[in-house]
RNA sequence: GCGGAUGUGGCGGAAUUGGUAGACGCGCUAGACUUAGGAUCUAGUUCUUUCGGGAGUGGGGGUUCGAGUCCCUUCAUCCGCACCA
């Protein structure tokens, strides 16, 4: 209620309205036609010209349309994209959709309509809002992933994985048929061989777990499972699944992912998460001897110098030789904790049980460096999913381990002399009361027996050595360990890419050859999931069926691909998207890429840009492309917010049942007292602005240039639905004055009016290039008031001013270049040039402190000797009234800046 | 717990290398025009004051002639990850 009133009165405005009224509907109508009809953002390839490739990430083109954060980004790169293009650059800036999704296939099943018709009106709608804000894109390069012409080279792409193995000595990829097979392998025949290779694959088949909601019959991403293990969608509890999947092998791929991290302009937190998901860690692997069995024990530690301390071993529930480690006696113990275990889902395993638990297996191992006996535990805290899924413990050192110890009172002795100046946490390090797993010198960490000994050494040293003694050993090696897991690439749905994929009766799998590309889909009237967690595909009879020229039958892969196959490459098929002979050209790949400002949300910042990444050094490595990162600078809006309502208890009120009196808040029906707070824009708050209420209230220029003015782009900022006004009154003085006849004069331009000009001409081209929109709409505010306080400018003043405007508010910067009676657009112009000597200043105003506090001001040319000023500014009556006339102690003069008096 | 970021008027936010804190905009106050004003224009607007000043950029301390900016410390909020061995 307080959101809307006040659009829909301004949207309304009086019909009797003067000539002179700022008619933004009318003039946006006018200037976007033109640009359609002109082709105006059209982009050539013209290889002379210097490029600058502006990219957004493309929007999944749902059914409720834009909502206020799409255009922030797409306002921010469209102003970067005219302001190069005015600059003399080549601009590739253009628009797609991300069109493969669930929704789509939801409503599919629920009404029946086929996803391809769904999404085609989803993104004519989404087309249609994004041209009424007048953003320049090239529609003739617009891609579309659901597009068969498109979505041939994903699958393309996907034989190229296939078809690749990742070679370690080289860290590069390399085409599959010059993988040598080694000799003792080649002896073992053709399945041994074959085995191999399918072993090196980028792409690879094989069991995997996924998450399985029984009641919608789907399998669920990882990011739709919620903390508590139900599904968003429905809220049952999602199951466990076993199914053959496809993966890819990004983990080998990891070293070369955070390597072009160090030479990519990007946010350090987005290069920081990136970090963090590859996980990169260094130590050993290290081999326990299982006492009582030929069976050894492998854990990976980042602190083999710990070894001496090692108490215990832990296994996690799932280890393969859990079983084969349970004695007879605790087998019922271990069946029942393993049984426990698998109930918590692996999301709450970590929230539940802050306790930690396990069971003793009733078997010991042998410790390498002193051959004592340590026992085996299994318990949950350890994870499969990471390492060897066991671990030696070394509670004095590391903290989990130590509340494991503690709890099940096992011995925790100290090998490390904390190097702390905390004397009582020293002592208790010691007697092993408490945990330390900072740097420090070994104590009782040597053995005659195996020969090791590191007491006395550091952190550093105690690790070098152990791994040298372990290699030495033989006992284990120098290791380094990924969190990073192998990517599950294919999802149990209709709406996404088919994989070019047959399964044969006799268990061969093949993919189709290129020039069977593009594999549709089929259609289908009904599109329920397969019955045992396949994807409906399943169940077109006539498309999954095949036959071979021999008569061998299979069965075309029923999963498709992931939605992050699209996005992965979008960004090249922009380069040449036509073109039906290859994903690209290579020319013009070379030409186009890399992207020099890649502007979307935080949200992307690990999966999309790490998928993409890999993808991009996958092919970089066939020959394909010819960069190594595909995005050279890449930036994060903020999320723009807006504001809500909740009661003193906390509870959201809708905004529809609030009303404010004198700056407080209301519940309209309870009357309770409302607090204002800043909350995600949702349907359930009621707060949600339409991009299209803004426009046809304030026009789109007045929408631009508030998303930008609303603060810094990479700030997570409110809506302030009044400041809106703000933005729509400065346009609305820069058309009454700048498209009035009267207020031209045919003489020289006023020196002030110049001086501001040029200010503004430069601030704005700095702003521009550092992505600063809010402070370069400042300045053209500031100039705009300047000259309508003058009253009067010149017709080449005027046209410098409408090009700066023109990349911010595209349409009314046409009306005034038009009104000055020039014929084409003003996107085609040069941005125009400052002058520095126009910004040079014979004189300052200087503030003068007198002990740090601003006192009084006085004008001196800059050319004054150091002398006459200090005679001058002490001979003022102010400075005469705290010297009393006396010499100060120090006289401080900054040139152009300040001056300071200490008395 | 770890990692990243942010704290400036009533509000959104400005402030290259340390150099006039609060640009620009909203809101508010007063006035002008007006039948009217949620239109437009003009002036004012950090707080406080005994009208000399005084205080002031989350809190405390430091460096400096001078600190929003640099250093130490502390608090709060937001985002991401989270038993990663």
């Amino acid at each position: 209620m307080l959101n809307k009133s006040k659009i829909q009165l301004i949207s309304h405005p009086d019909t009797d309205v003067e000539h002179m009224e700022y008619k933004f509907a009318n003039i946006e109508k006018r200037w976007q036609d033109y640009w359609e009809k002109n082709k105006t953002f059209r982009t050539e390839d013209d290889f002379s010209k210097p490029k600058f490739y502006v990219l957004d990430m493309f929007p999944y083109p749902s059914g409720s349309g834009l909502h206020v954060g799409h255009p922030e980004g797409y306002t921010a790169t469209d102003i970067v994209a005219r302001y190069k293009r005015m600059k003399g650059f080549n601009v590739l800036h253009p628009m797609g959709w991300d069109a493969f999704g669930l929704p789509a296939e939801q409503y599919a099943i629920e009404t029946g309509t086929q996803p391809s018709i769904t999404t085609q009106k989803n993104c004519d709608n989404f087309r249609r809002q994004i041209k009424s804000l007048g953003l320049g894109y090239d529609w003739d390069r617009e891609v579309n992933t659901t597009d068969p012409g498109y979505f041939k080279w994903t699958q393309w792409i996907f034989i190229r994985l296939y078809n690749t193995w990742f070679d370690e000595n080289l860290q590069k990829g390399r085409p599959i048929d010059e993988l040598e097979i080694p000799a003792e392998i080649e002896a073992e025949g053709s399945e041994a061989a074959n085995n191999f290779i399918e072993d090196k694959r980028l792409a690879y088949y094989d069991d995997a777990q996924v998450w399985w909601c029984p009641n919608c019959k789907i399998v669920c991403a990882n990011e739709e499972v919620m903390n508590d293990g139900n599904h968003e969608k429905c809220g049952n509890t999602v199951e466990r699944k076993n199914l053959k999947q496809w993966m890819l092998r990004i983990p080998l791929y990891a070293e070369r992912l955070l390597d072009g991290l160090g030479n990519v302009d990007w946010p350090e937190g987005v290069k920081d998460m990136q970090r963090n998901w590859i996980g990169r860690s260094t130590g050993a692997e290290v081999d326990f001897q299982v006492e009582g069995s030929d069976e050894t024990l492998r854990v990976f530690t980042t602190r083999p110098d710990t070894l001496f301390g090692a108490t215990y071993m832990v296994v996690s529930p799932e280890h393969p030789l859990l079983e084969k480690l349970t004695t007879e006696e605790e087998k019922n113990r271990v069946d029942a904790y393993v049984a426990q275990a698998g109930l918590k889902s692996e999301l709450d395993r970590s929230d539940l049980s802050k306790e930690k638990s396990g069971v003793f297996t009733g078997t010991y191992a042998l410790n390498p460096v002193n051959n004592k006996q340590i026992p085996i535990w299994v318990a949950d805290y350890v994870l499969m999913g990471y390492g060897t899924g066991a671990i030696m413990a070394v509670p004095c050192h590391d903290t989990r381990d130590f509340e494991f110890a503690t709890a099940f009172s096992l011995p925790i002795p100290c090998i490390l002399d904390p190097n702390t100046d905390d004397k009582e946490l020293r002592e208790q390090v010691l007697k092993g009361k408490a945990c330390w797993t900072g740097d420090g010198s070994y104590v009782n960490s040597a053995s005659k027996e195996t020969g090791l000994d590191i007491n006395g050494q550091s952190k550093e040293q105690g690790i070098a050595t152990t791994i040298k003694w372990l290699e030495e050993n033989k006992l284990g090696t120098e290791a380094i360990n990924y969190k990073i897991r192998d990517w599950l690439f294919s999802r149990q749905r209709y709406w996404g890419e088919p994989f070019p994929v047959i399964h044969w009766e006799d268990g061969e799998i093949t993919l189709l050859e290129d020039d069977a590309l593009p594999l549709q889909l089929p259609e289908m009237e009904k599109y329920e999931p397969g019955s045992h967690g396949e994807s409906p595909l399943a169940n077109a009879e006539q498309w999954l069926h095949v036959t071979d020229s021999k008569g061998r039958k299979g069965r075309r892969e029923t999963n498709t691909m992931p939605q992050w196959a699209g996005s992965c490459w979008y960004y090249l098929r922009y380069i040449d998207p036509r073109n039906d002979q290859e994903p690209f050209s290579g020319e013009k790949e070379k030409y186009w890429m890399p992207v020099d400002l890649y502007i979307g949300g935080a949200e992307h910042a690990v999966l999309h840009l790490l998928y993409s990444r890999f993808w991009h050094k996958v092919l970089f490595d066939l020959g394909i492309v010819s960069t190594d990162e595909p995005y050279t600078r890449l930036f994060n809006q903020g999320m723009i917010l807006a504001f809500a309502y909740e009661t003193e208890t906390g509870a959201k009120v809708s905004s529809d049942l609030v009303e404010e009196k004198e700056g407080k808040y209301f519940h309209t029906e309870t009357r309770e007292p409302l607090k204002q707070i800043v909350a995600k824009m949702s349907k359930s708050l009621k707060n949600v602005v339409n991009p299209d209420d803004v426009v046809t209230g304030f026009g789109a220029d007045s929408l631009r240039l508030y998303e930008m003015f609303l603060g810094p782009l990479d700030a997570v900022k409110p809506w302030v639905e009044n400041g809106v006004k703000g933005v729509y009154n400065f346009l609305n003085k820069v058309y009454k004055f700048f498209v009035d006849p009267s207020k031209y004069h045919d003489g020289e331009e006023d020196q002030e009016v110049l001086k501001s000009l040029h200010a503004t001409i430069k601030k704005v081209g700095f702003d521009v290039e550092a992505l600063h929109f809010n402070t370069a709409i400042s300045q053209m505010m500031i100039f705009t008031n300047l000259v309508v306080k003058k009253g009067k400018i010149t017709r080449e003043s005027a046209a410098a001013f409408a090009r700066v405007l023109g990349p911010f508010a595209p349409h009314l910067a046409e009306e005034v270049w038009n009104f000055l009676g020039n014929n084409t657009s003003i996107a085609k112009a040069d941005w125009p040039e400052y002058d520095e000597s126009m910004l040079k200043e014979d004189s300052h105003e200087y503030p003068v402190m007198i002990n740090g506090k601003l006192r009084f001001k006085i004008m001196l040319p800059l050319d004054m000797a150091d002398e006459e000023i200090r005679k001058e500014v002490l001979s003022h009556e102010t400075a005469l009234k705290w010297t009393n006339g006396n010499d100060p102690k120090r006289f401080i003069h900054v040139p152009k800046k300040i001056i300071n008096i200490v008395v």
